[in-house]
DNA sequence: TAACATCAATCGATAAAACCGATTAATAAA
DNA sequence: TTTATTAATCGGTTTTATCGATTGATGTTA
C-alpha cells in the first residue's frame, strides 16, 4: 500500500471512471487499472464493483475511503508544514471567490502582496459550488463566498461581516426618491438579476418564493459588470449584496426591508488540513479589512 | 513521498542509527540512506542532521514526525478495518501482559479461543517499560497491567478493577497469627522482591521512599513463581497485588493497610488505532471475568 | 438490428526506481 | 594509534510502475 496507489483509488472513487480518472492523474488508464487491481489485492477485497465497463464502490471501499482520504491529507499537511518553515519563500496562495465578492479580494489581496512579495497568488472566480468542489480536491486554500445554505461538516466557516442586500437602479430611476424600499414593492419592477447558479439568485428565488411573491425577470446574466451596465442603461434593476457594489459609480442603490435582507460574508476552508503561515496571515489582513469602520456592508 | 519512506523515517527516527533501523526494516543500510536521502530532497529540508557518524533529527524532522505517523497509521487502520470486515476468518491477536496479571490472561484467553478458535493469539510477557514501546511499535494490540505511574497521552487507559497489595510468607510464618498488617511493620522483614523494571517493584519502592522507611530486601527476582518459591521455603516475605497470586497455594497473604495499597488493573491500548473486532472481543470477555463476583480483588 | 462508441481488463515491452554489495570517509572507542 | 562503527556513495541487478495496443463487454445511435 502506497500513497500513490490511495490518491488513484480516492481520484477513482470520485469520478467513478477510470479512463477520466487516469486523464486527471496525468497516467494511462492502465496504469490506473493495474494499481488499483494491486491495491484491491492487498488490501484483501475488492474496492469497486465492475458492472459491465460501469465501476462502482464497493461497500469496502466505501469504508476504506475514509482512511485512504485521512493518510494522504496527513502526509500533504506534513508537507505543507514543512514549506511553511521556509518562511514563506515559495508559498503559493490559492483563493476562491464568488463574483459578489470580488471587492473584498481586491483590496485585500493588494495589502496582502505589499507585505508578502515572494507569494504567488492565484485568485480563482466561480460559483460556490464550482468553488466548493475544488475546495474538495485540494485545490484551493479557501473560498470568500457568502453563507452557505447547506453547510457542510467537513468544512469550516468564518463570519466576515454582515451586508444588506439593496435594489439598484440608474440614477435616473425612481429610486432617487426613496431611501429603502420594501420586498413587496420590488415584485413588479423589471429586472436583470444574476444567472442561477449564483448563490445570491438563489437567495433571491428563495426570499420571494417563500413570500409567494413573483419575480419579474427580464434578463439573467453570468456576469457581474455587465448586469450593472444594463442597471446604468436605465431600464432595469438589480439586486446585490451592498458589498458586491461598492465601488461601482452611476447608480443608485437603496435597502430592501421588510423583511430586511441580509447576507453574510464567510471564508470556508476545509477542516483537518494544514494551515499555511500565508493563509493565516491573509486571515489576518482580512479581518483588518471588515472590521476597520464601515469597509463593507 | 510514498507510505515506505515514511514508514522508514518513523523507523529511523525512533532508533536513530540507519545500520540498525534498516536491519529491522529488512533493507539494506545503503537503501535506507537513499530513501531517506531522497524523502529529504522531495520535502525540501533535511529530517536528520548527519554529525559525523552519527544522526539526530532536525526541528523539521521533528515536526515531520507527527504528520508521517498519523499518515502511516491511517493506512494501517485502513487496512485493519478491511481485515476485519472477512469476520475474523484471519485474525491475529497479540496481547502484551505483565507478569503480575498473569492469572487475568490465564483465565480470559481460553474463554477467548473457545469463542473464536481461528484467531491466533500471541502473548508476550514483559516489564510495562518493554511492552508500551512494542504498543508504540504497533507490534502490539494492548496490554494488560498495573496502573502507569507516568500517563502517556497517546495511550488510552481502561481500568478493569482493584486489586490489594499483600504481604505474602509461608504457612509457617507469623503471618498466620494476623489478618492484616502496617506499612511499617514491614520494614524489617527480610524480603525477596521483583527485580527493578517491574512496576510492582517500582510502586513499592515508591510508596517506602515516601514514607522515610527503610526496605531490607534479601533478594532481587525477575520471574514471580521463583519469587514464590523463595516465600514457601519460609525465610523470606514478598510484596504483591493479590490478583498475582490468586491461584497459589501453600502460602498465606495478607493486606496491607496504613496506608491500605491497592492496585488498578488496566487495559493499555494506541489511540488512534482501529479497534479490530477481536480487540472489541476480548474487552467484553475481560469485562465479564473482572465484573463476575469477586473474580480477582 | 447493426454499426459505433465507450470503458475496464489484459498483454508485452520499456523506463524508472528500489534495492543490494562493496567501498569510502568520517569519527568514536579501545 | 589502531580498530570498530556508521552513513554516504557508486555501479550493477531486480523489481515494478508505466505505456501503447488490443480485447471483450456493454451501452448508444442510426
Amino acid at each position: 500500500m502506497e500513497l500513490r496507489q490511495l490518491k488513484y483509488f480516492l481520484r477513482a472513487k470520485e469520478l467513478l471512471n477510470f479512463t477520466a480518472a487516469a486523464s486527471v492523474l496525468h497516467i494511462s488508464q492502465s496504469t490506473l487499472s493495474q494499481q488499483v487491481k494491486q491495491l484491491e489485492i492487498e488490501l484483501g477485497t475488492p474496492l469497486f464493483e465492475r458492472i459491465g465497463k460501469r465501476i462502482k464502490l464497493t461497500e469496502a471501499g466505501e469504508l476504506f475511503h475514509d482512511y485512504a482520504l485521512q493518510s494522504v491529507t496527513s502526509a500533504n499537511n506534513g508537507f505543507q508544514m514543512l514549506k511553511d518553515l521556509n518562511n514563506m519563500e515559495t508559498g503559493e496562495l490559492k483563493i476562491g471567490v464568488t463574483f459578489a465578492l470580488r471587492q473584498v479580494i481586491a483590496t485585500t489581496v493588494k495589502q496582502f502582496l505589499a507585505l508578502y512579495p515572494k507569494i504567488l497568488v492565484h485568485i480563482v472566480y466561480g460559483t460556490s459550488e464550482e468553488l466548493l468542489q475544488k475546495l474538495d480536491n485540494f485545490e484551493l486554500d479557501f473560498i470568500l463566498s457568502f453563507e452557505e445554505f447547506e453547510k457542510n461538516n467537513s468544512h469550516q466557516y468564518q463570519p466576515l461581516f454582515d451586508s444588506p442586500m439593496v435594489l439598484i437602479g440608474s440614477p435616473e430611476s425612481d429610486l432617487k426618491k426613496v431611501n429603502k424600499i420594501r420586498v413587496k414593492d420590488i415584485e413588479n419592477l423589471p429586472l436583470a438579476l444574476p444567472a442561477k447558479g449564483f448563490s445570491t439568485r438563489k437567495y433571491i428565488d428563495d426570499v420571494f418564493k417563500k413570500k409567494n411573491l413573483n419575480l419579474n425577470i427580464s434578463i439573467e446574466v453570468n456576469d457581474i459588470p455587465m448586469l450593472l451596465d444594463l442597471v446604468k442603461s436605465g431600464k432595469y434593476y438589480t439586486i446585490l449584496a451592498k458589498t458586491t457594489i461598492q465601488d461601482y459609480d452611476s447608480i443608485i442603490a437603496v435597502p430592501i426591508i421588510q423583511p430586511a435582507l441580509m447576507r453574510k460574508g464567510m471564508i470556508i476552508s476545509a477542516k483537518d488540513i494544514y494551515e499555511k503561515r500565508a493563509v493565516s496571515e491573509f486571515y489576518k489582513i482580512i479581518d483588518q479589512y471588515t472590521n476597520s469602520p464601515s469597509p463593507v456592508s
